[in-house]
DNA sequence: ATATATTTTTAGACAAATCTAAAAATATAT
DNA sequence: ATATATTTTTAGATTTGTCTAAAAATATAT
């Protein structure tokens, strides 16, 4: 069965939103995640519940089918593996691949992906922390935490990014914070849910705003 | 100015031709190469004419502007990029990365590009022997000639092939024919062009549709 | 429980790229 | 030079993915 460009990118907008949050993605949310309008969402919506990609019931959201999770798995699998492939092999930084990647992601091809896996010796995570799908389109499960949701007094190492728009990376970057680097959370305020935390021992606060798209492991 | 993914086909369609004969190139000729209907021909013509990429006039044929070469073979340098990157980098054959590097062609990124350009070491010829054009867009020229124009009782090196299609290569793969490889023209027959030749201190006999398709250099 | 707000869907229109069928222009052959 | 063949264009229809505006369904608030 053909799979069009847009049809990939709606299935893999459902593929995201649900794993934010339980049951149903809506109408809208996917619309948000499109940039288009939610009339234009329930036209595709059909033609994707047609090809047995989602389960769809008028006013009551969609879901993937385990088919429409496994045609946006493997797109996710190649954005991921495009991304290491432009930051391990041909030197961008992290804040420089999504836009790339969201295209190479489209090219069909099952060959390529398997030697561009080899050749980039089977990694495991993107430049930004989040797991590549195998062939098989499963993904494994990290205990990553919210830095937000870190306690105090206790040593974290950074393995991830929420938003990885290239404003985030950027910030990120200009605080020398990257995947792996150490981070001593030394106080949480109450009020606003800043935090005090110390990297390779000089010592700053972070928002909270910052602090809900870093992923941390307790170290 | 935007160009979509249709109108860069065409650009490459167009210049492929003009590269075959000089002066214009007709509907039908770009018809047959994209695979279309000569009507659907036509209304593209229209569009690529109002974007100032080609010079057209009804019933005339079409030329590229300058503007319109650039483009396409901006396209060229893409797709023989990507082609050496598949043969040198992901160990696929010189049969099969046509219709890959067909797709990647498209993807849109100046940066990504050059940054492959640089990792692969400045290509100067793609799989198939033919040149890859540079940033400016400028080709190189060898002085190369069609096997079938050889003459006899001369040495001549494979440097390139007309016909890049997986069926043609796969003959050459099979009698060990490749770029670099030697050739001795020993006899050519009058009467049918095929010709006598010795690769390796073996000899063979092949007919005028392969020699026609096989690019060789007097050495 | 009923009014109000929000979300979602429908209806109809539009742009891009294609097609078929017919008409117009150009080329070829006797 | 005139009839015939070929090439190219036009006209009108179709498909895909989008939109706006209005209607329908669902959710929220008093």
């Amino acid at each position: 069965m053909i799979i069009t460009l847009t049809e990939e990118n709606y299935l893999k907008a459902i593929f995201h939103l649900s794993q934010k949050s339980e049951g149903e993605v809506s109408t809208n949310a996917i619309a948000e995640q499109i940039d288009a309008k939610a009339s234009s969402v329930t036209d595709m919506l059909k033609k994707l519940a047609e090809k047995n990609l989602i389960t769809y019931i008028k006013y009551k959201g969609v879901k993937l089918t385990e088919n429409g999770r496994l045609t946006a798995v493997d797109i996710v699998r190649k954005h991921r593996l495009w991304e290491v492939f432009l930051v391990d092999k041909l030197n961008f930084s992290w804040d420089e691949v999504h836009d790339i990647a969201e295209q190479l992601e489209h090219i069909k091809s099952p060959k390529l992906i398997n030697q561009l896996d080899a050749f980039l010796d089977f990694p495991t995570y993107d430049p930004h922390g989040d797991p590549i799908p195998n062939k098989e389109g499963e993904i494994v499960k990290t205990n990553k935490i919210m830095l937000s949701k870190a306690t105090a007094n206790a040593d974290y190492t950074c393995v991830g990014v929420l938003d990885s728009s290239s404003d985030f990376l950027k910030y990120l970057d200009k605080h020398q914070i990257g995947l792996g680097t150490d981070i001593l959370v030394v106080d949480k305020e109450d009020f606003d849910q800043s935090m005090t935390i110390t990297i390779r021992d000089k010592t700053m606060i972070m928002s909270k705003a910052i602090t809900n798209n870093i992923y941390v492991k307790k170290v």
